[in-house]
DNA sequence: TGGTGTGAATACTTTCACAGCC
DNA sequence: GGCTGTGAAAGTATTCACACCA
């Protein structure tokens, strides 16, 4: 984000690094070296170092981090030893498959209010939450101190909401959108693009010609997949 | 990626240029400056005409950048002047979410084949595609010379499928899963990772404890949710 | 011995600022 | 007059390499 003394791009990797160090205290590890971490990473242990030392001296010469201290101090510096409350917006596909993620919960993320616009998504409940309609959204996220907003609305839509987030007290959005939001300094933005993760990956790739089979052909090089899927199937069930 | 002529980061802002250069197209826009262009996106003019400068002379002095010439210059640099097929693999809640998504099609990709590998899931159809068994990815892929993945499937399966799919001749994956895949050289991998987004905004909000309401009520600050909603309802159907 | 934390060097990215062109 | 394309400068980020420590 902004100018503050420790990089953006540092803050973004502490998550990569906590997923990381919990999963090797669930496999019942004790400590990690900064070259270990890296292998499992894909980076170096050097920038993993000057990572933590932003923060602390974490390590001990000759042994490595202790994962358990390593993991809090990680939580601590993000402020995750504690639980957010979350405002979801829109909750079409998109939306209703947020709602449904199973992974907030366990990462101190909790879905706590849910806005949609469409009158048939109004009023449903999900997870005891009710659904209610985006007029509702400056004032109950206001109400409920909300910091964190997620945006599953249509392009057209975003900016407007992503407001209506802000002006209830919302800094932080995790925005689904395909749209540059245009936000206040103070607030940050996350842009989830898978759309565009795609299309900057096919710079890489060959550009060869999808291959020349004629159209329309449903199953073309006489692979037929529902007969593949069948057979398989057969299989599983046997 | 790895070092070409044109660094990753610049690579990566081509298609957020081409969603905006699409956006004003559709508005009738016939020709836009690296400063206006800068506005809309929140970046800076110079870093726009360097951007595009890596790939060539696209603009006219005294005038700008022709938005239909700049769009196709943009789609051919990144070989979006074609559609790409691609592998689904999981077919859980994110993985229906993702294969009911429509916006890949406008913007030249194409589900081509979906994996699942609960039998349950296998031999549904979806849009005309028959949902596949996990253990045919290699052939499948291969015979339809796939060579883009969107991997969501759990955690545990995410390394394993990912190096079925590029046994099968897969180069580039959208990995949904929260682990860091291990590929080798000549293959791109770009992580979705809300988790991951939340966790980093979080570091820059308040660490304010969550309001000290006592736990339990489902509605605290006498906002009776579910009530707001109904209303609203009633509302919005007169 | 085996590892951290960190100055210093290197590599990469962004921004400035202006000549040049339409 | 207005805006591009780009050398050169400034600003960031990564890596090296080593003093130091358990």
């Amino acid at each position: 984000m902004r100018n503050g003394a420790v990089p953006d791009v540092v803050i973004r990797r502490l998550p990569l690094y906590l997923r990381t160090l919990r999963q090797l205290r669930r496999e019942g590890q004790q400590a990690v070296s900064s070259e270990e971490l890296a292998r499992f990473l894909g980076t170096t242990a050097a920038q993993i170092r000057r990572d933590f030392s932003y923060f602390g001296r974490f390590g001990k010469q000759g042994y490595g981090y202790d994962i358990e201290t390593l993991i809090r101090e990680l939580e601590a510096v993000l402020n995750l030893d504690r639980t957010w409350d979350v405002a979801l917006v829109g909750y079409g596909n998109l939306g209703q498959a947020i709602a449904h993620y199973r992974g907030f919960e366990p990462n101190g993320f909790r879905i706590a209010a849910i806005f949609a616009k469409s009158p048939e998504h109004i009023g449903q409940v999900v997870n005891g939450l009710v659904v209610l309609p985006e007029t509702e959204i400056e004032r109950v996220v206001r109400e409920l101190a909300i910091r964190i907003g997620i945006l599953a609305v249509p392009a057209e839509a975003a900016q407007e909401v992503a407001d209506k987030l802000i002006a209830g007290g919302v800094r932080a959005l995790l925005n689904y959108a395909p749209v540059t939001l245009h936000v206040p300094p103070g607030v940050v933005v996350r842009d989830i693009d898978p759309i565009g993760a795609l299309q900057s990956m096919t710079y890489y790739l060959e550009p060869q010609e999808p291959r020349p089979s004629a159209d329309g052909t449903p199953a073309p090089d006489g692979l037929n997949l529902a007969a593949v899927a069948a057979e398989a199937k057969r299989q599983a069930s046997r």
